[in-house]
DNA sequence: TGTCATGTATCGTATATACTACACATTTGA
DNA sequence: TCAAATGTGTAGTATATACGATACATGACA
């Protein structure tokens, strides 16, 4: 499993190749931190960044922002206000889900979508 | 909506309403903190425990921990832990069932339990 | 060949989290 | 009635989180 910062330089060195504006620095200024910061998290030196710094990363170098949270080691925090609102079905969902393959469960999220009720 | 504390402080008093090993002090030592910190957190005035010492609690007053866990803000790390192998499938789940009625979910818990895969 | 940009090392900070320790006034039960 | 138990006020602590500011050596490039 590659590092959360090993992932964020290969991603910003990929895009580097074809456009300039993906320095260290120049993706620092546009997110909002300093470029030392971001070194010490590509290098992972420092732990990962805050939920926002991270969705702003993600919005900048064009990645999921769930899955770059997850490499974080976070969930979003929309998504963990849908469980507690109703803490014991989602709990019951999840660990009922955990095991499945990953058909079984687009096959939940397109029947909810295409449900009627 | 009632208060993490307050929920807490209901339930302790009722409990000790037919045992009297449910005073403030006696749980606190069971579940292995300082009574003057339980004190606090029923009555708000302290933010509610980790995750740890609100799974303690919940055993010891035969709380349901998600629902526990979820008064206290938090989402237990085994469900963010089963969300983060797979994040964009549980991420586009949970936020297609958002919107659900309870007993659409519950068809989905189980059919996914009953489901052959 | 000099200057501009780049990545990084070092140091420091503000705030939040998650409690403990102790003392004290009040209440309860034998 | 008095000793034990109860709830609470005050003060303090250790650790984690989430960064900023500055300075510096190296490399590109014009």
């Amino acid at each position: 499993m590659t590092h959360f910062g090993d992932h964020l330089r290969q991603r910003r060195e990929a895009l580097r190749k074809t456009d300039r504006r993906y320095s260290l620095r120049q993706v620092a200024q546009r997110v909002g931190i300093e470029p030392a910061y971001l070194s010490k998290i590509e290098r992972g030196d420092l732990q990962p960044p805050s939920e926002a710094t991270t969705l702003r990363l993600a919005g900048e170098l064009g990645e999921d922002p769930d899955v770059l949270l997850a490499m974080a080691g976070k969930v979003s925090s929309d998504l963990q206000a849908i469980i507690r609102k109703r803490p014991k079905l989602f709990a019951d969902l999840l660990r009922q889900l955990k095991q499945a393959p990953d058909h079984a469960i687009l096959t939940v999220v397109r029947e909810v979508r295409d449900g009627d009720w």
